[in-house]
Parts: C-alpha cells; sequence; structure tokens
DNA sequence: TTAATATGTTAGATTTATCTAACAAATAAA
DNA sequence: TTTATTTGTTAGATAAATCTAACATATTAA
C-alpha cells in the first residue's frame, strides 16, 4: 500500500517524528500532537495513514518509528525547510519564530526548481567575501533602514585612478 | 455575516474572479472552474461561501460580481502574486509558469513581514546600475550556470592603484 | 420558434483533517 | 500493590472542498 506523493499534512507528522527523534532520541503520539497544535487522536489517525503507506512502524502504546522511506522523506522535507529557513532569516532578516511559519507553510509545495535556484542563490549571496566585493547583506540591510544606497568603491575607486 | 479570515481556497476564487474581470469584462461560473481547474458545482458552492460572507454578489444565472470588500481582498492577493512572481522570475529566473504556480502556493499565508521585505529586496537587487556597482543579476546568471565568480572590478582596480 | 447545445444549480457522496468524549493501557505515586 | 495520573485509542461528529449525476435555465442555430 505505498503512495508516491503524500499530503502536506502527512509531511509535518514526519517531519515532526524525525525532529522529535533528533531531539529526544523517541517520538511519542503525545510530543507530536504538541509539536503540531493537534489532539493525541488527530495523531493516532494520522500515524494510522502514515503506517498503511508504510511510512511509519508503530505498534498500539509504542514509540512510533520511521522506516527508511519515511526516513527519506522526512530528511527531504527538512533540508528544503532549512533552505527556506537560511533564505528568510540570513538574507531577508526575517525574525526567526515568523520565518519558521513560513517556511513550514512552503516547505511542501514548491517546485524543485525553485529549491534548487534558491539553493544556489543563498550560496552566492553568502559568499561574498567582504572587501573583495561588496557585502550584499550589509548593503542591503543599509537600505532597508534608510533607503538609501551605500556608498559606491568601484565609483570611489575609478575617481582616484582618473586622479593620479 | 462576515468573515475576517478567508480560507487560501476561498481567496483563489476572489483572484480567480478579479482576474477574469480584468480579461474579459466579466467572470463567469464556467470560466471560473477552468481557471481553477474545478467543475461548475464546486464553483457555484464556493459562490454560495462568498455571497454569505459579503464578499461577492451573484444572482442565479447571472455573472459574479465582487462587492467593494471582494474587491479590496481580491487586489490585496494579487498584489502578493506579483510581488512573488517578481522574485522567482526577475531574481531567481524560474520558469514563469512554474513560478506562477509557487506563487500561487505562496499567497495566501506568508508573512506580512516576509512580503515587505521581499520588496524591498527586490527593488534593492534590481536599481542596482551596471558598471556603477556590480550586475548583481547577471553575476548570479553566471554563478548559476559555470560555478564561478565574475572577475572582480574591486580588486582589480586597487591592484592598479598599488601599481602606480 | 422550436430544438440542440452550453451553462449553471442542486442534492447527495466522498475525502481529508480535525475535534470531543468515552474508554483502555501504561506509568508513577501512595 | 492498589490507586491516581498520564498517555494512547476508538467511535462518531463536524467542516471544508471537492466530485458525479440529475435537473434547470440560457443561448445559439436550424
Amino acid at each position: 500500500m505505498k503512495k508516491n506523493k503524500l499530503s502536506s499534512n502527512m509531511e509535518d507528522y514526519l517531519e515532526a517524528i524525525a525532529v522529535l527523534k533528533a531531539k529526544n532520541g523517541v517520538a511519542r503520539v503525545r510530543d507530536i500532537g504538541k509539536l503540531l497544535s493537534v489532539k493525541t487522536s488527530s495523531v493516532t489517525s494520522a500515524l494510522n495513514t502514515l503506517s498503511k503507506n508504510s511510512f511509519v512502524a508503530h505498534e498500539r502504546y509504542g514509540y512510533v518509528e520511521l522506516t527508511k522511506e519515511g526516513e527519506v522523506l522526512a530528511q527531504q522535507v527538512q533540508r528544503r525547510h532549512d533552505i527556506l529557513i537560511k533564505f528568510l532569516t540570513d538574507i531577508l532578516t526575517i525574525d526567526p519564530k515568523i520565518a519558521d511559519e513560513d517556511a513550514c507553510k512552503m516547505e511542501h509545495t514548491l517546485s524543485p526548481q525553485t529549491f534548487q535556484k534558491l539553493t544556489k542563490f543563498i550560496e552566492f549571496i553568502k559568499t561574498c567575501p567582504d572587501g573583495q566585493r561588496p557585502d550584499w547583506l550589509k548593503s542591503f540591510d543599509y537600505h532597508f533602514k534608510t533607503g538609501r544606497r551605500r556608498r559606491c568603491k568601484i565609483r570611489e575607486l575609478k575617481q582616484k585612478l582618473k586622479m593620479l
């Protein structure tokens, strides 16, 4: 009983299970519910669906385990979440809590192409060495706060050259 | 019977109505259904909900009209859609069709803070004048395609200065 | 102007995700 | 080891969004 595409909701449960295992060593129904802000009965219900599709292994009253497949999928979701968080916090400087909420909304549905380009874009902007070329992030921060642009080093250097 | 917060789904219907009115002058049930890829019965059902909440005015077998409130909300959604499209196509150079799909997924739920920062960010990057400071978009495109960075004008100018 | 076609509506079923309330099992405390 | 508390499950209800199929109204064409 496999499925190639889980709902955003089911992906959320997988992700929550992975997060809890990483944090506490085990994932319990109660904690999954707390993390996702749903009642435990909703968790049980979701786990039944995920079990039928072989993404989790769960016996009554036991801890929740991810299958190999479940783990792979959870990791994919987490990777996408991380990319989004990085963009939102490091580049747009969104508050961490809001960034996390926004990332949760996007992580399930955005196209692979967008994730790929976004990854490259982040890497491109963040590895921009200060001094060697202008520091985009600082420039953007300055622009966001003041509405103005920072002084342009290239132009100034060109001026100097001319004067010599 | 007002509501302060419509579901993403209902916002989609409002947006579709606005798009059709702009394009064809009128919005018909059939065309709304086509645009959103749902059956006309689903549209009728949605219009009932929107009517009850005073976002549309719709009499049986007639054209669909937005109320003042509906129009305001539709415009807000469209504005958010445009911001996202601009970022995805102009900066990340995502294919227009995919960009549109992705924008549709984000436009209803992202935080105001993210939209605000994103708007500024786009403006900041796009008004970067070529020659005066490095053209970020071209540099990113080069980096995305080759994995390398373009030559650094500042460093070269500094070298020249030293040599003199 | 009637018949054919297109469009819109209604009723009722289905799916997904949630909830409450009653119950069952496991764990902790007395 | 009983009792109390916490945790997990089940059954059944609810809400949103969709669908199909039958029907109603408009529009177009003969």
